[in-house]
RNA sequence: GGGAGUUUAGCUCAGCUGGUUCAGAGCACUUGCCUUACAAGCAAGGGGUCAUUGGUUCGAAUCCAAUAACUCCCACCA
């Protein structure tokens, strides 16, 4: 049979995931075993998968696969998101594309196409996530916006507004002039930027004096209805109780003193819009000044702007500081870097504004998010995400949960007029409501239509929020035996931008509709970045498309290449070579395959012991990895797990255990441990899967093949054709996860001291350049009084290609010797041994040793360390003392025989 | 302006409660090999004042303090 050298992910990756979808295999129902749960953080519905999902779901797809074979119920749970602000300019975009104006649109009309949009583009990212070997459990599939979603979203509102944590109420917001919508704080991003500083002259009402204002925005001079100063600055007592004119706008505003103000910026004093600054709101409550809208929704200026009406706000920027410089209003204009808030969705610059929105109060939620991360009852990976989470919730404002937009729950909050006096009622449907009405307002309404709905939509984490719950349908039946098993998830996998959005706000969800934490272990990734240390951006151009990496590399080769560099919480430096390392662990397993199954096999030869202690090793040597990878996933340290389970792979079991084994040229190998190599092999395959699912599920059956063909099966044709049959139908996904067992230490590092014997054989014939055919004799003298462990010599002589290995008392003339540990190894070789070279590489590290004897003496010699260190450290260093002292005799030794 | 974190080999990172797992790993690099599993490979090898400076200690990459650089989070300084 003739297996291909190179492995080939692409024939081998999508028939596995056909074949787990076609097995159900990543299906979950409630059972009688513990459950596992995750779930996804929905992505948008209109986005397209980019490197930090890779990531994200890669990780996830590790726990769970692994999950799975530890034998736990593993449910992983996708989804998508509607997306608010994102999707509608989207829509909006289209539409426009195609000649029509949302605001020739009715709600419904915008609604539909929006739908037909999200029908026809959504989802394509969890197709993507399908290439990269993500089990979700796809009949699980939800949207934010499906029936069942939509219905406890609303739920939740009515029931928190009538707890009274819900109110609607004119505040500042964060407007998105573009989007047009409010946003919440979390929403805005501040930027740098390099601006200017206005500072201009508001004559004293009446007189020919002056008082100099800076500003950034000299726009909102039209909305001015005060100045302020600090009522101890002595520049500007003689201003007490006067009245100052708006430069250009020539309305009288009076002079105010607050501390508020900090005399040493610009010129100490300070203009007041409390319609366009959030602390010019706050100054203008306080002292009860009046609030001049001078902007539209979309940033352009009202009739209230005067002769710039209708200009938009930069604009009127570079107008008004005209016009104002013309009439000899303006002192001066300096540079200045501050920082300005920009729309996280559209990134227009934020205008703080006044108007009507819904807030849930959380005054009673953040305590209970916070103190359930305080006493571990959620554990976050990093533990460090700690802190900001406090911070966050221990100065938490009410969040804004209302959206001026159409695409997202509408909130079900219904007007209607009652003595000219509008009331509101909270119902979940219309029919709801009009009840309702009926009872509250008798007369009033007589039909539910004469209801008037809030235009308004939530914030699309308002039922995000609600995702570990709601997709089990535990809002709208909260006994129902799902969400009773799924519940509380266990990890949640997320990046810590979203940590305040998101897992702080399911927090909160958690504790007050389960009265339980919605997970136990957040692990937030770091965020992808470039070669350069970059963030990867669509506008930098600078991310690969995940999809053709995975064409190039395979999807298993992509995952490792992630997985190697990513420590929790650590941001990663993505380079597309590291996929490479990936793509070249599955095809070194893929030749290792290729090796196991070249090789004859053979019933009648018995096992001999080279063989016997080769499996023994391997074994342990599992147990021993596994032991310590057990312990890496305890602590969320996947990339320490996969470079171990890489290593115990390609170095050990590779590079060690297979050449042991490795058969000469022409000649079986006995049946006994070709069945345990291909044991080893397996639980290789099954250790590494969670990883690389695809090329351990091809190895693996692979194998079990080769087993039954070989040693179980081999002499019984149709109980073979019964086990090839049954193995088709099986799947490495469901395997028990190898676990470790009791191991002795013993048998590792004997065969640490046989391994250095080889490597030290091997760099002598590469110095002195003597082939790997030709073979040598080795002299090995133990320390005196030391029994040799010899269990593993017949692998010496095999794979240092010695004739064999004779114990000496004496050191052996003529030879090229080296040590292990106080073990003298020699070799005689036939070539001149360049004496001079010997003598001087044997001084140095004479040198050394004696230093090191020097260092251990000072120690030993310093009665302070003999009396305080603890009696085992003692020990240790006379041990070392006694190493060094016979090591440096050795080296003496060597050179006098050389010389 | 407040807070957190990072600094160990060319790169990315491990180094738990101070002491032979203390200077490590992978990749990259150098040298020699197309040795019939694999050149996407094999074998061997080189490479670090553990950011700087002080302190604690018998002993510091590890604990403490200061400094520097970078990163992130938070905050309304016009």
């Amino acid at each position: 049979m003739e297996i291909a050298s190179k492995y080939d992910p692409r024939s081998v990756e999508d028939k596995w995931y056909r074949f787990w979808l076609e097995k159900k295999l990543f299906h979950s129902e409630p059972d009688n075993r513990h459950p596992y749960t995750v779930v996804i953080p929905p992505p948008n519905v209109t986005g397209v998968l980019h490197m930090g999902h890779m990531l994200n779901n890669t990780i996830q797809d590790v726990l769970v696969r692994r999950a799975r074979m530890m034998g736990k119920n593993a449910c992983w749970v996708p989804g998508t998101d509607h997306a608010s602000i994102a999707t509608e300019a989207k829509v909006v975009n289209m539409l426009k594309e195609r000649g029509i104006d949302k605001r020739d649109l009715e709600r419904d009309e915008f609604m539909k196409y929006a739908w037909e949009w999200k029908e026809e583009h959504g989802g394509i990212i969890l197709k993507q996530l399908r290439k990269l070997g993500a089990s979700c459990d796809w009949d699980r599939t939800a949207f934010t916006m499906d029936p069942i979603r939509y219905e406890s979203v609303i739920r939740v509102f009515v029931d928190l507004y009538n707890k009274g944590l819900i109110y609607r109420g004119v505040r500042m917001v964060n407007w998105d002039p573009k989007a047009l919508t409010a946003v919440s704080d979390e929403e805005v991003i501040y930027k740098e930027s390099h601006s200017k500083l206005f500072y201009l002259r508001y004559f004293v009402e009446g007189e020919d004096k002056y008082i100099v204002v800076a500003t950034t925005r000299p726009e909102t001079i039209l909305g001015d209805t005060a100045v302020c100063v600090h009522p101890e600055d002595e520049r500007y007592q003689w201003l007490k109780g006067k009245r100052v004119v708006v430069p250009g706008v020539n309305r009288p505003v009076p002079i105010i003193m607050d501390e508020y103000v900090d005399r040493e910026f610009g010129t100490g004093a300070l203009k007041i819009t409390p319609a366009h600054d959030i602390n010019d709101y706050n100054l203008g409550m306080k002292y009860g000044l009046e609030s001049i809208d001078i902007f539209n929704d979309d940033g352009t200026l009202n009739e209230r702007g005067m002769q710039y009406a209708g200009m938009d706000r930069f604009a009127c920027r570079k107008a008004i500081m005209k016009d104002l410089d013309e009439a000899g209003l303006v002192e001066k204009v300096e540079d200045y870097v501050n920082k300005v808030g920009h729309s996280e969705r559209t990134d227009a610059v934020i205008e703080p504004k006044l108007s009507a929105q819904w807030f849930l109060k959380m005054s009673d939620l953040a305590p209970r998010a916070l103190k359930v991360v305080e006493d571990n009852d959620i554990q976050f990976h990093p533990e460090k995400f700690k802190n900001i989470y406090r911070h966050w919730l221990e100065n938490i404002k009410d969040w804004c949960i209302s959206r001026q937009l159409w695409w997202g729950q509408r909130i079900p909050a219904y007007y209607l007029t009652v003595d000219g006096k509008r009331e509101t009622i909270v119902a979940v449907t219309r029919e709801e409501a009009y009840e309702q009405a009926c009872k509250q307002f008798p007369g009033v309404v007589t039909n539910p239509d004469q209801l008037e709905q809030d235009e308004d939509v939530l914030d699309t984490w308002f039922s995000s929020w609600l995702w570990p719950i709601s997709l089990f349908d535990g809002i709208r039946n909260p006994d129902n035996e799902e969400i009773r098993y799924y519940y509380p998830t266990d990890d949640l996998i997320t990046a810590p931008d979203i940590i305040f959005f998101w897992v702080a706000r399911m927090i909160m969800a958690g504790e007050e509709y389960r009265k339980a934490v919605p997970f136990r272990h957040v692990y937030f990734t770091g965020i992808v970045r470039d070669k350069l240390g970059r963030k990867m951006s669509k506008s930098l151009g600078n991310s690969p498309d995940p999809i053709s990496l995975i064409e190039q590399y395979g999807a298993d080769g992509v995952r490792m290449g992630m997985l190697l560099t990513a420590p929790a919480g650590n941001d990663l430096p993505f380079d597309e070579s590291i996929c490479e390392q990936g793509r070249n662990f599955a095809n070194k397993i893929w030749n290792a395959l290729r090796l196991v199954k070249g090789w004859s096999v053979s019933d009648e030869l018995a096992q001999n012991d080279d063989n016997r202690v080769s499996v023994e090793w391997m074994e342990q040597r599992m147990a021993c990895v596994l032991e310590s990878i057990e312990k890496d996933f305890e602590n969320y340290r996947l990339s320490e797990a996969l470079m171990k389970t890489y290593k115990l792979v390609w170095d050990d079991f590779c590079s060690w255990f297979l050449e042991m084994l490795k058969p000469a040229y022409g000649t079986p190998i006995d049946s006994e441990t070709y069945g345990s190599t291909l044991a080893i092999f397996e639980r290789l395959m099954c250790m590494l899967h969670p990883f690389m699912p695809f090329v351990t599920e091809e190895i693996w059956h692979a194998l079990i093949d080769c087993r039954a063909e070989n040693v179980d099966f081999k002499n019984d044709a149709a109980k073979l054709q019964a086990v090839l049959a049954l193995n088709a139908q099986q799947s490495i996904m469901i395997q028990h996860m190898p676990v470790s067992v009791f191991y002795d230490p013993r048998t590792l590092e004997a065969f640490d001291v046989a391994r250095e014997m080889i490597a030290g054989v091997r760099n002598l014939r590469n110095s002195k350049g003597l082939s790997p055919k030709e073979s040598l004799e080795l002299f090995v003298k133990p320390e005196s009084g030391h029994t040799p462990d010899t269990r593993f010599d017949g692998i010496v002589i095999k794979l240092a290609n010695v004739k064999q290995i004779s114990y000496v008392d004496d050191k052996v003339d003529g030879a090229i010797s080296f040590m292990i540990g106080t073990t003298e190894c020699f070799v005689p070789v036939s070539t001149n041994i360049d004496k001079e070279a010997e003598i001087k590489k044997l001084e140095e590290k004479l040198k050394y040793a004696e230093g090191f004897l020097a260092s251990v003496m000072k120690k030993l010699s310093n009665e302070k360390f003999v009396n305080g260190a603890p009696e085992k450290v003692v020990a240790v260093e006379r041990q070392k003392k006694a190493d060094a002292e016979q090591k440096i005799a050795a080296i003496k030794a060597q050179i006098a025989s050389l010389q």
